[in-house]
DNA sequence: GAATATGTTTAAAT
DNA sequence: CATTTAAACATATT
């Protein structure tokens, strides 16, 4: 998977590599999650210069001009490898993007379910690395739910996933399982502290690991999630719990509100 | 070989 | 009607 610290990277690389270029050829492997015809959507993609790409919420986008636009949502698996143009796909490649001077990218998804949405609908959601306080405040206070799904909720919040949540979560001290509506107003303030500081410190870690590199999700400096991690930094053992049909990880150190 | 991981949509159950 | 839960998706890794 990757949530949008991957993503803001991803996009970074893929400006970088990119932007300015002409897509001279894309491939179409799996059709099954385009929101148009595999014909209609080489049409419009093909021959046009890439000029620029974004992360909106989880998605990446890919702007041709006034051509139109393309997103890209990697779901639960995809990835996004650079290929040449002499070289065989990659294994699960769902779609190839063959750039001028036999350079491209392949999207690779075991699961077959990322997305490629042609001119999708604009997103109206906040991001969670740019709403404000005030803003998250309103939102929590609307919620009977856990904070966690709230913070997961796409239609909500865009860009925060399982993992994230956990760290965010951890690095406030306030337990998953608190109710969104409960949460005092300073903790809500600590709480828009951690997230974006939690963000932004994976987009620069994983900026610094990938360098120009299209590479997977990097998340070895999880402090909370992962099955593997036993303890918090500060030593406290760490418990795990479904909320809405994914782990959630936490420690005692998280205080529980309503 | 069973459990786990992962986001979203849609269907079903409460 | 609202809310919650589960299933589906496909496969590699533990």
């Amino acid at each position: 998977m990757a949530e949008l610290p991957d993503l803001t990277v991803f996009a970074r690389t893929l400006s970088h590599r990119f932007e300015g270029k002409l897509l001279k050829s894309m491939e179409i492997i799996v059709d099954k999650k385009l929101n148009v015809s595999g014909t209609e959507l080489k049409k419009a993609v093909e021959n046009k210069k890439l000029t620029g790409v974004d992360r909106v919420g989880k998605t990446l986008q890919f702007h041709f001009g006034n051509s139109g636009m393309l997103g890209l949502h990697l779901m639960l698996r995809g990835e996004l490898k650079e290929i040449k143009a002499d070289q065989e796909l990659p294994k699960h490649t769902i779609a190839a993007f063959h750039f001028t001077g036999a350079e491209g990218f392949a999207i690779v998804d075991l699961l077959k379910q990322a997305t490629l949405t042609l001119n999708p609908k604009e997103n109206v959601v906040p991001d969670a690395l740019l709403i404000s306080e005030k803003e998250l405040g309103v939102l929590l206070s609307k919620r009977s739910k856990k904070v966690k799904e709230v913070l997961m909720d796409q239609k909500a919040i865009s860009g925060i996933g399982n993992s994230y949540a956990d760290e965010i979560l951890w690095d406030a001290r306030i337990s998953p399982l608190s109710v969104a509506r409960e949460i005092p107003e300073k903790v809500v303030k600590q709480l828009h502290v951690s997230m974006k500081k939690v963000l932004k410190e994976a987009i620069s870690k994983i900026g610094a690991e990938n360098k120009n590199e299209l590479m997977g999700e990097l998340r070895d400096f999880m402090n909370i999630h992962g099955a593997h991690i036993k303890k918090s930094p500060t030593g406290y053992p760490i418990k795990s719990e479904k909320i809405n049909g994914r782990t959630a990880y936490f420690t005692t150190e998280q205080k529980k509100y309503g």
